[in-house]
DNA sequence: TAATATATGTGCGAGTTGCCAATAGATGAG
DNA sequence: CTCATCTATTGGCAACTCGCACATATATTA
């Protein structure tokens, strides 16, 4: 038999797990109207991803990272109140970017649909059994 | 302004993201009968989890630790052709968690519905005005 | 005996992510 | 004026994830 294994209980990941999925917001929300990460944070809650506030260093983090791939363009803007805002901008990239996003979600909504397809129609036969062993029983006697 | 940046390109993430979709779907396999990891790879492309096969050693691991987390049994089964195979089987722990998981897996779909809805919606009122605009257009002239 | 199929496992390196701290301008209270 | 607070952006880290390559071992077949 192969190796021997048994190893110490680690502490349960803390992962959100939806993460990545702040990125097609981010995009849908500039689809909307130019904007900057401050306020993007607050509106991210408005379209409701889980109800649960996104941590506003992940989304900062994701603008960098989608104008470095050029799905964003940004720009300092000193006007207004407070401090300077970086102020983003959807490019044609990344309007493509967040169709294909559409179409991956798409996809992955029917393949968690099947999935609870089966898993429901698996159960169902299952009480199906056991209400048939019942009866059975109940015949019996 | 806050500080500097401008950060190397990255190479892109070839990762799966639905590796841990992985988990769900093994307890559902073993919640339809005990089976062994070789046997529970093969099984995992009938489920349809993006048609793309599962790695091994993804699924080994998982196994492995959700035996840590008391959600599986194995046993070594030294009869029948080839090498030994490690048999896993559901506990109650695992039941409830298989249940956990899909509760989970409703609320994502309900989440990832909402969005697609507010992207169709989105775009419908965008394709709208952009009619308007060229009917004005038309009128104008 | 050597190749192949079955079966399980380890190690590594790159990537992801939540949390916390640092920076800094604007604003209002005392 | 000074200090606290709000707005706004960014950096760093430690923990975790995961695909890939490889190691191991038994059974079968050529």
């Amino acid at each position: 038999m192969p190796g021997r294994r048994r190893r110490g209980r680690r502490c349960r990941a803390r992962t959100n797990r939806i993460s990545r999925f702040i990125e097609p917001c981010l995009l849908l929300l500039l689809h909307r109207g130019d904007s900057h990460g401050y306020d993007l944070v607050e509106r991210l809650q408005e379209l409701g991803l889980g109800q649960q506030a996104a941590d506003s260093s992940v989304v900062y983090r994701y603008l960098r990272e989608m104008e470095d791939r050029g799905f964003v363009d940004s720009a300092w803007d000193t006007e207004g109140a407070g401090p300077p805002r970086r102020v983003y901008q959807l490019t044609a990239q990344g309007h493509e970017y967040l169709t294909s996003w559409i179409t991956g979600l798409r996809e992955t909504r029917e393949v968690v649909d099947r999935f609870l397809e089966a898993y429901d129609k698996h159960m169902e036969l299952e009480d199906h059994t056991v209400l048939l062993a019942e009866r059975a029983v109940n015949v019996d006697h």
